[in-house]
DNA sequence: TTGACAAATAGGATTGAATCCTATTTAATC
DNA sequence: GATTAAATAGGATTCAATCCTATTTGTCAA
């Protein structure tokens, strides 16, 4: 917490008990919280924060580098009708969703405590950044 | 398009112009669109075909495992505290997003050819499957 | 080929996530 | 403590996705 108000300053982010909630509720939540479920952990000590605040806020942290959004969630959903291995990469300006094929990432293993910890049935490298279009038009 | 007819027999899917559409609209595209965006391109062979049809065609052919949706597309957006370099791994029960960390998986590197294709600014493994507490209480 | 029937579609209604709008409140600074 | 720009609450709005139901259409068997 000591480094959040540092960085809320560096940010010139006002400090507020919202804001200071919404941060403590995210950071002690194993599993990548929505907006919606923060907003209903809340509401619990705050019966008056609004989900638009709860969002907010939690946009306002992502725009400062403070937190990330998780990769994907949010957008629209999207198909896809390549059916052989392969991999993704997104492109953060025209949000296209291109494939690549790599036989050398197809057979990343992990650690085999990962293996013990989960049951893994799909496996997949997420790449972003800017696809050729878009890094020549800029 | 062969394998489509195919797999639509082997589904009891019937096969309509709708359908038939929708598939092509979608394997000719290389972005991975969107049903809204399936939905635009078709009106202009098809006036009257419906956003509703579109879509649920679309997850039609998914739950047939004719084609896939993209990972975390469509969900609620989420939020991750975690600053490190880390990965992903999605519980399809519980929904919940699990980090791990691998360094292994953190030194991946893609081929030069994609280095070059592409302007690479985010990296990350995406796992799904089951976590321990969904896989037991089944 | 036709008839019967289950399945699929169109399109309007509804739900749910996310955002916008604006009056009110509040943190920061002097 | 007063000032001011920023933040909040909560209702309205937008947009994606889904539901509902009357109508249409593939499919299969006669």
């Amino acid at each position: 917490m000591e480094s959040f108000y540092e960085q809320c300053k560096a940010n010139n982010l006002k400090i507020t008990p919202q804001r200071v909630a919404v941060f403590k509720a995210l950071t002690s939540s194993l599993s990548h919280p929505s907006a919606d479920q923060i907003h209903r952990e809340l509401k619990k000590e705050f019966p008056n924060i609004s989900l638009d605040t709860v969002n907010r806020t939690l946009l306002t942290f992502a725009k400062a580098d403070m937190i990330d959004v998780v990769e994907g969630h949010g957008d629209p959903r999207r198909f896809d009708p390549n059916q052989e291995a392969h991999h993704h990469f997104y492109c953060i300006s025209c949000r296209g969703i291109f494939d690549f094929h790599d036989s050398a990432v197809d057979n990343i293993s992990v650690s085999p405590e990962l293996e013990k910890r989960f049951t893994i049935t799909g496996k997949r490298l997420c790449l972003s950044g800017y696809c050729d279009n878009c890094r020549s038009s800029q």
